[in-house]
Order: C-alpha cells, then sequence, then structure tokens
DNA sequence: AATTCAGGCAACCGCACGGTG
DNA sequence: TCACCGTGCGGTTGCCTGAAT
C-alpha cells in the first residue's frame, strides 16, 4: 500500500492550533459538517492535513467535550474499564460521555497508572462480577450528584454540564447564548503569523480583554481583514451545541489569550 | 533570581481495518 | 482478489508550566 506523503512532506503546517486555525475549522465544521477530512483542510483554507483537522476537532473542538479535571467516579470507571479491556482507549472513552480517548489515556498515564499499581486489586473490582455490571455501576457512580461535591471544579475550568460560567471577572449566565458567523471570501489568503494583528474592532473593544462587553452589549461585530465575524446575543434554547454561551465564551477566551491585541 | 526537573497535555506518527471500485 | 483510500486507534513525542533546588 502507498501511503499518503505526511503533512510535512506536503508543506502542511504541523504543531499546535492557533486560534484562527481553530475558529476556521469550527465555523467550517458548523456549515458544512465533516463528510471528508483529507478534503475538509483545502476546502476550509486551512494549511493542515485531514488528519490533524480530525484529531483537533475529536479532541479539543467539539463542543460535546468535557473539559476540566476527571472526577473520582470518572477516575474509579476508567480504572475498572482498564481492568476489564485494557489500553482500548477508544472503548474506555465511549463509556465516558464528553471525554476523548487521547485525554483518557493521559489522564492514565499520568495518574491512574500510578494509583492502578498501587491498588492493584480495588474493592468495587473484586465486588463484581461481570463486565457489564463494571459499566452499570460505574456510569451510576459518574452520574451522580456526589462526583461534582467530591472533587469541585476549580474557577479556571469548565465542563458541559455547568449551567453558568465564572472566568475571573467574567461571569455569564445560562441563559443567555451566543452565535457567531464567520465569512471568508473567496480569495482567502494564506495566513501568517500576523494574522490577528488584523483585526479591526468595532466597538474599540478587544476580545482579550473586554469580553464582558459581548456579554452585555445586544451585538458587536468584529471585523477581521479578510474576515467578518459577528458576533451577536441571542436567546435561544441549547438546541444547537455550538451556540452553547460557554463554548463560545471559552473558544474567545483561548482566542484572547494566544493573541497580541494592538492598543486602540 | 536563576536553573533544573518532572508532570501534564496536545499533537504527531504509523499501523490496522473497513469500504469501494 | 487486489489495490487504494479514508478513518480510527494506540503509542509516542515534545512543548509548556509550575514546583523544587
Amino acid at each position: 500500500m502507498v501511503r499518503a506523503p505526511c503533512c510535512e512532506k506536503m508543506g502542511l503546517k504541523k504543531g499546535p492550533w492557533t486560534a484562527e486555525e481553530d475558529l476556521i475549522l469550527i465555523n467550517y465544521i458548523k456549515l458544512h459538517g465533516h463528510g471528508n477530512w483529507r478534503a475538509l483542510p483545502k476546502q476550509a483554507g486551512l494549511l493542515r492535513c485531514g488528519k490533524s483537522c480530525r484529531l483537533r476537532w475529536i479532541n479539543y473542538l467539539r463542543p460535546d467535550i468535557k473539559r476540566g479535571n476527571f472526577s473520582r467516579e470518572e477516575e474509579d470507571t476508567i480504572l475498572k474499564l482498564h481492568e476489564m479491556l485494557g489500553n482500548r482507549w477508544s472503548a474506555i472513552a465511549a463509556e465516558l460521555p464528553g471525554r476523548t480517548d487521547n485525554e483518557i489515556k493521559n489522564v492514565w498515564h499520568t495518574h491512574l497508572k500510578k494509583r492502578a499499581e498501587k491498588n492493584h486489586v480495588t474493592p468495587e473490582i473484586k465486588g463484581l462480577k461481570t463486565g457489564q455490571e463494571l459499566v452499570d455501576s460505574s456510569n451510576l457512580a459518574a452520574g451522580s450528584d456526589q462526583a461534582e461535591e467530591r472533587r469541585p471544579i476549580s474557577p479556571q475550568q469548565c465542563s458541559s454540564d455547568t449551567s453558568s460560567v465564572t472566568t475571573g471577572d467574567i461571569d455569564i449566565s445560562n441563559n443567555m447564548n451566543m452565535c457567531m458567523k464567520m465569512e471568508l471570501s473567496d480569495d482567502f489568503p494564506e495566513m501568517d503569523e500576523n494574522f490577528w494583528s488584523e483585526v479591526l474592532f468595532a466597538d474599540n473593544s478587544s476580545i482579550a480583554g473586554d469580553y464582558s462587553g459581548i456579554a452585555t452589549e445586544p451585538q458587536l461585530q468584529f471585523q477581521f481583514s479578510p474576515l467578518v465575524i459577528e458576533v451577536e446575543q441571542v436567546h435561544a434554547t441549547n438546541s444547537n451545541m455550538y451556540d452553547s454561551t460557554e463554548y463560545w465564551h471559552n473558544l474567545f477566551t483561548r482566542a484572547g489569550e494566544s493573541l497580541e491585541l494592538p492598543e486602540i
């Protein structure tokens, strides 16, 4: 079998994703889905290979991803499932909604492996007879209220099931959602490191420094040459995952963190 | 204050597998 | 049946950050 050349050989970008790349990928998938990962980056205007896009989406950008520390129950579930399934991370991830195989793999190698070695056979495992019992038990535990009580989530973290988000002085209620629109021109040029420095702020605010403004103003428009990004406040249900306030909040926060914004 | 070290995590790599012509 | 392609999966790497010295 002849393998497709890797990203580097085709002149595609590797390494950490930038905020603008994230935005492009999210918006493209939101509008068109991801039928063909290989074709996606070209159609979306990304200098990445399809594999890289898929990985980024699945492990980081997907709106239903649950971020933040693993609860004690989730950790216990992983330990039990690993005992049953071994290093089948995708199978383990299937039992933990919102968690990715990569994330579980990392948690295993950094925390749980040591715990497993320490308590080679846990009392819970001794008490259960079948794999299904283990899975059922774990799911019940993970869904219990006690999980949050035992492992409170820090302000810096966020998880998809919290009703509001508080980061520093930014507080957004859960009944206000936002949606985002990005228009790409046909002759979308190659992006370079200065891409974000071309930002023009319609209201003299910045994404990083004035996020609270986005949350309180009826409509703000940011122009990104040659892109136009509209951020508007809407009141809607959570029927569309991409419209989750928290989702865009995290996105803007990440974007803001990675930007050096010009003085206006 | 500067340097070293270890942990955490995002991302890459290569192989395997299933679908298709 | 075989070659090819797209995707999924698990192992590994390398960067970043915070703690320790």
